[in-house]
DNA sequence: ACCTGAACACCGTTCAAGT
DNA sequence: ACCTGAACACCGTTCAAGT
């Protein structure tokens, strides 16, 4: 929801042309391809963020004409896409290794989404939502359904509890993700929220937040993550009827 | 990221001051309000979704100048919040009615926030990861804290589960809802990948996906989050040494 | 004091023109 | 064919001027 648009002088500035300043070159021809526009993206969202990712900057990191990118992208979103897959790719393609633990194994893929997730936080409700039916994500389904398979749940079963676990995962680790992309005074309020006001609300009319007073923390504490998982473990233990 | 603008020309022509429309009226002195703009706000998004939702489209919905809000609200996230807070009492502000399961307590928290977030899918991420500090919130959190006491948790343990139950319970909703939100043509391609790409994917090199084939739904399944809340009952059943 | 007009600094996207 | 320039239809926000 953070739409401003903070000042920033250097494009118009640019157009101002300083006598010292390169002369304006155009471009070879066949000098872009979409891996370069992916490339270049990549390194102004890493260093700009997402809300800094436009066609301006990218055509400024490419020293290319902003529109030049349309060339090789329909729209915006496609880029997106394919940037998203680029990176997922490079986090854990075909990294998947089965032990003869299916708990662990899928203790495993869920926190490397998770970790990924955190690693581009400006991503992350995109990995989350979108399909891109690539093979890094089929190779992670596969790998979390055969997990699911050993724990001994029936194909049915599997289908049904992959849907949950990998929602859950993906749901949760795109909430984190984004709340660390908060702007930094926003999510300093926010956290404080827990620390301050619902550590002083009446005990009268809050009984039990009171009792809880010291051990509350706030919605970005990281440590929710790990106990939902758990949580979704000892649940799919259970239904296989293994005690855990 | 769907960030395209689309052709509207009613403002442009708006302008042209066709001899049967009416004069252009100056709102009277002291006749807006943050209650006002709210009510305006909420009409705009309800009709024409969150993206449609600028200062422009409350100005012509109020018949007021576009700029004439920053009189009444610091900035968009300011307004938004406040109409976040507003529709959250609508839905269940103070309805909460203490049973005696626990059980069926925490389930009727949880689905309440997650019919709610399916009621308003353009403002989900923003509820799921904002903290608004006011009554509805205060009693929903107290509510969800005194179910987990009653069952048999520690205060300790109590605060924990509260956020991986609260958390699971925001995330899979704000996602679930993002999906709806989503541009038709967008989610029916993503649904469609899951009947189509996915069911058709070699069995050698994809064995389990194979087998699951006629099982397997899409990722919008709305079946992930009834599945994972009581996945996440029976680990606090669980760790309280309760049967299921 | 409250509302308005005009301006500023941005967006994504289209399309005719340059090379 | 590929890249560029200019234009279009938008954004949120600021601020001086009208009433």
């Amino acid at each position: 929801m953070d739409q401003t648009r903070k000042g920033q002088d250097e494009l118009s500035t640019s157009k101002a042309k300083s006598p010292t300043s390169a002369a304006k070159v155009r471009r070879p021809r066949d000098s872009l391809s979409r891996e370069l526009i992916i490339e270049a993206a990549e390194r102004v969202a890493h260093r700009d963020g997402l809300d800094r990712l436009t066609f301006q900057a990218i055509g400024k990191e490419l020293e290319a004409h902003p529109t030049s990118v349309y060339r090789h992208f329909r729209d915006k979103d496609e880029l997106v896409l394919e940037l998203i897959d680029t990176l997922r790719g490079r986090s854990y393609g075909g990294t998947f290794q089965e032990t003869d633990s299916w708990r662990d194994d899928l203790r495993t893929v869920s926190r490397v989404i998770h970790d990924h997730y955190l690693k581009y936080p400006e991503f992350a409700l995109e990995m989350a939502s979108r399909t891109t039916r690539r093979p890094t994500e089929f190779a992670t389904v596969e790998f979390a359904l055969g997990a699911l398979k050993r724990a001994g749940l029936s194909p049915a079963d599997a289908a049904v509890y992959l849907r949950a676990f990998g929602n859950m995962t993906r749901a949760m680790s795109a909430m984190e993700a984004s709340m660390h992309a908060l702007p930094q005074e926003t999510r300093r309020a926010d956290d404080l929220a827990w620390q301050v006001e619902y550590r002083s609300l009446p005990a009268e009319d809050y009984p039990h937040l009171a009792e809880v007073r010291d051990e509350l923390t706030s919605i970005s504490d990281p440590r929710a993550f790990d106990t939902a998982l758990e949580m979704m473990l000892d649940a799919i233990a259970l239904r296989v009827g293994q005690d855990t």
